[in-house]
DNA sequence: GTTGCCATGTAAGGTGTTACATGATTTA
DNA sequence: TAAATCATGTAACACCTTACATGGCAAC
């Protein structure tokens, strides 16, 4: 349900068409989802029936006409009481965790490439992840927002590192096993 | 689909009933499922359909008959297989990040509470997961797979405790807005 | 000439959740 | 007497993903 709540936030700061609003989610770490077209459109045209959106029609020569939504009052006001509400808990879905819970089967060399190959995985995703910073752009409207959304990208990047470590020394500790 | 040998993983370790399972898998935070019956019932039915699992009925007096479900060889090989598949990264998906995205429209009290109550969840699920820890079982058939067990149950308290030191730092780093 | 971008939308399917349904036994 | 535990299973629905469909234009 909180994608009706990104997609809002994103409008509350500047209007977008559905397909700028897809391109911004898929391309966000913090935006969790894929940014398909399916949930961005079905979700604009949802909140627009709940009044909480609403849109222009643009039209160009030699490119298919845009719907240019905007977030309207009562868009705002909703936006507002979801920011105050109760937040949730991150949501800690690691596979990977799985995996290594039936991972004792394994010979010294198979985990250890196995436990290799995650490393390498989590360096890359965070080497990619601090590129994406550098290049992204924010709303920066106060220095406060600005702030805040450095300590989120700076959360993601945390999360990675703090990944790495665990894994790193893991694999230190394992090598009394072998 | 991971569920599926999240549940080959826990019959290769004992067998179990489809309510034993359950328990388990709620209990469990690395077991990051709900647990609810449809998903382990009708999964375990997919996993007998595909020969990796079988289960010999036990009848009970006074108590409803269980069916007792144990790993095939076929299941066994099915399972090795995925833990030597390439891994997944874990999934951020923390909803709260989104929430203080479009947080710079509150006043400093309302933020600084909105972060207290965060912070707060943060803290108890944190205390939470280290007495689940402490009361936890695992296969520890080997001193590898006891030491992975523990690595596995610090990977979660670490996350938790990544997240409470950078919502800390964030409050701190406020301080200068007000 | 095939791929990718712009821009909208739909279809189909996988995954996961809550709630419902039964029915006996134990606990508060 | 109400609720929780044991034990199975189904129904309904929310959420999310990939892939399909159209059609013009630009780039390589």
């Amino acid at each position: 349900m909180s994608i009706r709540y990104a997609i809002l936030g994103l409008l509350s700061w500047q209007p977008c068409s559905g397909y700028d609003l897809k391109k911004i989610i898929s391309d966000s770490t913090a935006f969790f989802w894929s940014g398909n077209n399916n949930q961005v459109y079905t979700t604009l045209v949802q909140l627009h029936k709940e009044g909480l959106v609403e849109y222009t029609v643009q039209t160009q020569e030699s490119l298919p006409a845009k719907k240019i939504y905007s977030i309207t009052i009562a868009g705002r006001d909703a936006l507002r009481q979801w920011v105050l509400s109760t937040p949730d808990l991150p949501e800690l879905h690691n596979t990977f965790l799985i995996q290594l819970s039936w991972a004792d089967q394994l010979s010294p060399g198979e985990l250890d490439d196995l436990l290799a190959r995650y490393e390498e995985e989590v360096r890359i995703q965070l080497l990619m992840q601090q590129e994406k910073n550098r290049r992204a752009t924010s709303p920066d409207r106060t220095p406060r927002e600005a702030y805040l959304w450095q300590k989120i990208a700076d959360n993601i990047t945390g999360s990675y590192e703090n990944e790495l470590a665990w894994i790193r020394d893991l694999r230190q500790g394992l090598e009394k096993f072998t």
